[in-house]
RNA sequence: GGUGAGUUACUCAAGCGGCCAAAGAGGGCAGACUGUAAAUCUGCUGGUUUUUACCUUCGAAGGUUCGAAUCCUUCACUCACCA
C-alpha cells in the first residue's frame, strides 16, 4: 500500500483542532512506508450503551483514515474509568456496569462503528484488564506520579477549586488512569475531542515516566456542530443525526443544515479528498453547480455509510417527492381510530400534534391538511373512512375511523 | 457555622396584593418567500371541544385575605461575602 506522505499529511489535518508531536506522526507514516511495519492509535469511548451520532463518528472517520496509513486502532472501552465518571462532565458518579453489560455494550459498538473502521485492523480492549490488576499499591504507585498543584492546572478543576465546588479524590484518578491505559497500550497516537486535551497529555506524561519507550502524539478533534449550526451535536439538544436513524429521517436532516453548515459537515465527515471538496466549493461559487445538489452528495454518502446505496437513493427519490411534488411519503404511520372524531382529538391521537390546543392553533393558522387539501373548520369532525392528516411540511398520519 | 441575596413557563428574565396563563429576549412550531434550508417578514407558543369560558402553573408545605407569583411562617435548594 503505497501513499504520498505530504498528502497523507494533509488528510490527516484536515478539521483537526490541534496537534501535538506533528512530526511524530509523520515519522510513523514514513516507517510504515519503508519498513511496512504498523504503529497503533488509540482512542478511549464510554462503556455505556453506545448510540451514536455524527458527531462522535467525527473521530472514528479520523481512526479509519489512519488505518490506510498503517495505523492499528485501539478502540478501548472505558470499562473500569466509567465507574468513576470523566470530571469533565457533570461529576456524577456512576455505578460499575457488570460484565454483561459491558459485553452486549461492546458488541453494540462494534456493530455501529464497524461501518467505518476495519475490523482486521482494529483491536478492541477493555481498561479493566489491566487497571483490575493494577492493585493498591500499583494504584499509589501511579499517583506519585503526579502532584495536586499540576493537576489544578486542568481547566475544569481549576474552575471548581477556585470557586470551591467539590472535587472528589476520585476525580483526580481519572486523567491518572486514563494516561496509564497509554502505558498498558503502548501507543502510538492517542485521538480525542478538544475537551481531553489534559488527559490525552496525562498518557504522553506517564509513557515517559513508566519508561514505554514511547510518547504518544496527540490529535485532537472539535466538537462537531448540530443542525442548528451554533452548539455542538447532542442527542439532549436534538439536533443531532443518529448513525442508526432512517435513511429518510438521515437526508430530510442533512438537506435540513444550512449552506455554510454544509461544509462544516464535508470537511469533518465526508470521506471525499480535499481536493475534491475545494472543486465543489468553487463549482457552488461560480453557479455551476447548486448547493442543494451538493447537500443531496453528502446526504447519499452519509446514508450509504451507515445503511446502502440502495436506500440513499431511495431516501432522494422520496425526498423529492415529497418536498418538490409536495406528494406524501410512501410509507407513513397509521391509526385506527374510533368515529365520529374531532379533527384537533384525530391530530392528537395520530401523534402528529401535541395537544387539542396545539392542533387548534394550526387549524387557524392553515397547516393543517386533509387528504392534501387545507382545512379551516377547527369543530370538523372526521366521519367513517381513510384520511391522510397532516401538519406542516413534514408531519404526516394515516387514519382509519371506523 | 454567621450574614445577605435568590428560586417565575423549554432557557434567560420582568412582575412585588386584583387589569396575571403571567412583560421582554432566545429557542421551538406554523404561514409567506425559497433551493429544503439559511436570511427576512408575519402569527402562535400551559391544558381542556364551556375557547370573549373553565382548569392547573410562578422552589415545597401551610397561613393571612373577598382575592396571592406578589404579604407572613416553616422547610428544601442555589449563590455571594465573612469565619
Amino acid at each position: 500500500m503505497l501513499f504520498d506522505i505530504k498528502e497523507a499529511m494533509r488528510e490527516i489535518k484536515r478539521g483537526t483542532a490541534e496537534i501535538i508531536d506533528e512530526e511524530r506522526i509523520e515519522k510513523l507514516l514514513k516507517n510504515f512506508l519503508e519498513t511496512g511495519e504498523n504503529y497503533t492509535v488509540k482512542a478511549g469511548f464510554d462503556p455505556t450503551a453506545p448510540d451514536l451520532h455524527l458527531g462522535h463518528t467525527v473521530l472514528i472517520q479520523k481512526l479509519a483514515l489512519f488505518q490506510q496509513y498503517g495505523g492499528i486502532v485501539q478502540f478501548l472501552i472505558g470499562d473500569f474509568t466509567g465507574m468513576i465518571g470523566d470530571p469533565t462532565g457533570k461529576n456524577e458518579t456512576r455505578k460499575k456496569l457488570d460484565r454483561e453489560t459491558v459485553e452486549k455494550n461492546a458488541q453494540s459498538y462494534k456493530e455501529q462503528v464497524f461501518k467505518i473502521l476495519d475490523p482486521k485492523k482494529t483491536e478492541v480492549v477493555f481498561n479493566s484488564t489491566w487497571l483490575d490488576k493494577l492493585g493498591a499499591a500499583g494504584l499509589v504507585e501511579l499517583t506519585t506520579t503526579f502532584n495536586v498543584a499540576r493537576m489544578l492546572e486542568r481547566d475544569d478543576f481549576d474552575k471548581r477549586y477556585k470557586s470551591q465546588t467539590a472535587i472528589s479524590i476520585s476525580e483526580f484518578l481519572y486523567p491518572l488512569l486514563q494516561g496509564y491505559d497509554s502505558v498498558a497500550l503502548k501507543s502510538d497516537i492517542e485521538l480525542g475531542g478538544t475537551d481531553q486535551k489534559f488527559n490525552l497529555l496525562m498518557g504522553r506524561t506517564l509513557q515517559r515516566t513508566y519508561n514505554t519507550g514511547k510518547e504518544q502524539a496527540v490529535l485532537m478533534m472539535p466538537l462537531l456542530e448540530g443542525l442548528d449550526g451554533v452548539n455542538k451535536m447532542s442527542k439532549s439538544l436534538n439536533n443531532y443525526i443518529g448513525v442508526t436513524e432512517e435513511p429518510n429521517t438521515m437526508f430530510g436532516k442533512v438537506l435540513s443544515a444550512s449552506d455554510e453548515l454544509m461544509w462544516r459537515y464535508y470537511d469533518l465527515l465526508s470521506t471525499r479528498s480535499i481536493a475534491e471538496i475545494e472543486d465543489l466549493k468553487s463549482e457552488v461559487a461560480t453557479g455551476s453547480m447548486h448547493p442543494k445538489a451538493v447537500k443531496e452528495h453528502l446526504a447519499c454518502e452519509i446514508i450509504e455509510r451507515f445503511h446502502s446505496q440502495e436506500d440513499a437513493l431511495k431516501a432522494k427519490e422520496e425526498f423529492d417527492r415529497v418536498h418538490k411534488q409536495s406528494e406524501i411519503p410512501s410509507d407513513i404511520k397509521e391509526y385506527a381510530l374510533e368515529g365520529p372524531l374531532w379533527i384537533a382529538k384525530a391530530l392528537v391521537d395520530a401523534k402528529i400534534s401535541p395537544s387539542t390546543s396545539q392542533s387548534r392553533r394550526d387549524i387557524k393558522q392553515g397547516a393543517v391538511k386533509i387528504n392534501q387539501e387545507k382545512i379551516s373548520d377547527e369543530q370538523l369532525q372526521l366521519q367513517t373512512g381513510e384520511y391522510i392528516l397532516q401538519v406542516g411540511k413534514r408531519k404526516f398520519a394515516k387514519v382509519k375511523v371506523s
